[in-house]
DNA sequence: AGGTTGGTTCGAAAAATATCGAATCAATAG
DNA sequence: CTATTGATTCGATATTTTTCGAACCAACCT
C-alpha cells in the first residue's frame, strides 16, 4: 500500500484497443487526456470536474488510464508526471487519439 | 416484450463520443462493427466468436451499438438488418470510425 | 390454421467497475 | 527529527453491465 516509484506500464506493442476505447470512453478520464493534449501536468494540477473528489477515486482514474496505455505515469518529486503517450498510441492506432481529441467535447 | 417494427435510434447530433467508445470498446461488439464495414448484414448473416452465444445475448450487443448510435437497427422481411452508420459517425467524430476499424485486429 | 424462424423484452442472477475511507509511504518543509 | 503534502493500495460497498432463460411477437411457410 506504499507509493511505489515506478508503476507498470504496457508496452506499445502490448497496447490493446479495447481497452484503449475503454479507457477512454469515460468523461472524467477523457477529460483528464485532454489536459494532457499539451503536454506533461502534474498531477495535483490536474483540475477534475468534481472538485472535492477524493483521491483514492482519483488515482483509480488514472490507473485505468495508465494500464491500457493511454498516459504514463511517473513519480516526480513529492507528486507524480502525467503524460500521455501520443507517440506510442499514434504508432499502435493512426488517427486514433486525434479523431477522439478533436471531437467536439461533450 | 414484442418485436417492436422499429427501434429508436439516437440522432446524429445527440451522437455522444463516451458512448460510442464505449459501444466499441468490447471485442465482440467491436467484431460486429468490423463486419458492417463492407455493406449492410441481415443479423442472422452476422457471424459471432462464441458460436452458441443466446440470442438474447447477441440482441443486447445490438441493442448497445444501437443506442450508441454505431449502428442501425431494421425490420426487414422475416429478419433485422443491420447498418453501420458511418456517414453519421464521420459527420459527428471525423476520423475516429476509419481509426478504430483501420486498427490491427486484436 | 398451425408450426417454424428470427428477434426483442423482461427479470433475475452473475460479473465487472466505480466509489471512497483508512492505512501507508516518500519527498519535502520547517 | 517531525509534520505536512501528494499519491498508491487495500477492502468493503454501491452501482453498472453482462448473461441468459422465459415469454412474446411478427413474418413466413405448409
Amino acid at each position: 500500500m506504499a507509493t511505489p516509484a515506478n508503476l507498470p506500464h504496457p508496452t506499445r506493442a502490448d497496447l490493446d484497443l479495447p481497452s484503449v476505447l475503454f479507457a477512454l470512453s469515460d468523461p472524467e478520464r477523457l477529460d483528464i487526456v485532454r489536459q494532457l493534449r499539451s503536454g506533461p501536468l502534474d498531477m495535483a494540477d490536474c483540475s477534475l470536474r468534481v472538485p472535492d473528489m477524493p483521491k483514492s477515486t482519483k488515482s483509480h482514474l488514472m490507473k485505468v488510464l495508465r494500464e491500457a496505455g493511454v498516459i504514463r505515469n511517473e513519480a516526480n518529486g513529492r507528486g507524480r508526471r502525467l503524460t500521455l503517450r501520443s507517440e506510442d498510441l499514434e504508432a499502435r492506432f493512426p488517427g486514433l487519439l486525434p479523431a477522439v481529441l478533436d471531437a467536439p467535447a461533450q
